[in-house]
DNA sequence: GTAGGGTTAG
């Protein structure tokens, strides 16, 4: 089946086609057979020498600084100097700060340096205006604006960009389009361009605005701004997260008709749809397809694989992709491990389920909140309380905040257990500064009672 | 030579 078939076919008979016809289970030993490996289009040799894109740091950068520690002993040392430093050392200083998300820090020592006499200029502005953005506090983001007119700065179209975004974060999408309408008149750098919709689309997306989403692309068109393949997939990730994958699949042969290759990202989003919408064979079909067309599956792509392996009953198959993954040097991260994890617990197999536990733990990935829930539950649904709870214990005394769903977890086993005192115990421990309970909380204490 | 903006997995 071709792609160019997906995209003709609506979404009903799409999850159907495969149905009912004998031979077309998942064939997933010959698809993970070593002769197929070729059917991953030179990938194997790419990834080879390609690998996980890391973001190389400048080596050059005077602030390397990787913690809040060590920038604030760099600033209290500038701060110290003799001759102030430029506003460009304190942009460096700023920017780095803002990269490690501590937003509020940023504004604090802004305040502080202009106090000190220091002059802001552009670059520092735009980073400000980020920075309120992600703080919601969108009034003071768009008072900075008025501050670069009064110093005489000009704003340009990433300052705009960066106000709609923390619009979108806000999630005022009307006022962020209509800045969009009024942006050009502030120079001829200030004029929207595909970074801009792109934004606006992303937000619209998010409120699950889809059909706003689409207006927005061919609106693009009339500000002579052709969209790209970031802002195609923003769309169809949305459509396939709604399970509109006949929809996604329109949009994915339009951008392809115009001469705009998707990417692996593209791909994923679609791969996700199949995943939640169809059955396996369409998917796996799917993710075959990709390859032979020399996108390479990465390690969510994967993961995503795994999951839906996992959730089909076919472990042995995820763990053959898992293997694959590997071979081709990618490496299963937390997420990868966490489905395959829930995977035996579905089995009831906690055997397996707490050796993928503990390889995560003995290979040095990242044990979350949602590796040790998974976990938990699992040993809940095998009534085996001693043992959720000594995990519960354990995440806690590593500084982990377990969440609601934890908890929810941990009452149910007891519940399920008969244990209806340790259930409401677990509750009001809850209730002494945890997690608010929700919905399910409630649901599943009324159905122990 | 400093900054800022849009896409993928629980």
């Amino acid at each position: 089946m071709t792609t160019t078939m997906i995209m003709r076919t609506s979404a009903s008979s799409l999850c159907n086609r495969h149905t009912g016809i004998p031979g077309l289970q998942f064939r997933s030993r010959i698809f993970f057979s070593k002769n197929h490996l070729g059917l991953f289009h030179g990938s194997s040799q790419s990834s080879n020498q390609n690998p996980s894109k890391s973001k190389s740091r400048d080596p050059q950068h005077p602030f390397d600084v990787t913690n809040l520690g060590d920038a604030s002993n760099m600033f209290d040392k500038m701060l110290k100097q003799g001759r102030r430093p430029s506003v460009v050392r304190f942009t460096q200083l700023l920017g780095q700060v803002a990269k490690l998300k501590h937003y509020s820090v940023v504004i604090s020592w802004y305040k502080q340096i202009t106090l000190l006499g220091v002059v802001p200029d552009a670059f520092i502005l735009n980073i400000i205006v980020n920075c309120f953005g992600h703080l919601n506090q969108m009034g003071a983001s768009s008072s900075v604006l008025a501050l670069f007119f009064k110093l005489g700065l000009q704003p340009d179209v990433t300052t705009f960009n960066t106000l709609i975004r923390g619009l979108g974060l806000d999630n005022r999408v009307h006022e962020a389009a209509s800045l969009v309408r009024k942006m050009a008149f502030f120079g001829e750098g200030c004029k929207p361009n595909v970074i801009t919709f792109g934004t606006l689309i992303d937000a619209s997306c998010k409120l699950g605005q889809n059909g706003r989403a689409i207006q927005l692309l061919r609106l693009m068109e009339k500000y002579d701004c052709q969209p790209n393949v970031v802002v195609y997939s923003t769309i169809i990730d949305s459509l396939c997260k709604d399970q509109l994958v006949a929809e996604a699949f329109k949009l994915f042969s339009e951008m392809e008709s115009k001469g705009i290759p998707p990417n692996i990202v593209t791909y994923t989003s679609l791969f996700l749809g199949l995943c939640k919408s169809c059955p396996l064979t369409e998917a796996t079909q799917f993710f075959t397809e990709m390859s032979s067309k020399g996108i390479s599956p990465n390690v969510q792509t994967f993961s995503i694989l795994v999951d839906s392996l996992c959730k089909n009953g076919k472990l042995k198959e995820a763990n053959q992709a898992i293997d694959l993954m590997t071979a081709r040097g990618m490496e299963p991260n937390t997420l990868t491990y966490n489905c395959l994890m829930k995977g035996y617990c579905l089995q009831r197999d906690m055997n397996k389920a707490k050796g993928i536990f503990d390889l995560m733990l003995k290979k040095g990935s990242i044990v979350d909140v949602f590796s040790y829930t998974i976990l938990i539950n699992g040993y809940c649904n095998k009534r085996r309380m001693k043992e959720a709870m000594h995990l519960f214990e354990e995440m806690t005394r590593k500084g982990m905040i377990p969440d609601t769903v934890t908890y929810t977890t941990l009452i149910g086993g007891f519940c399920k257990d008969r244990r209806i005192d340790d259930a409401q115990n677990i509750f009001s421990n809850m209730k002494v500064g945890g997690p608010l309970p929700n919905i399910s909380t409630y649901s599943v204490l009324l159905d122990g009672q």
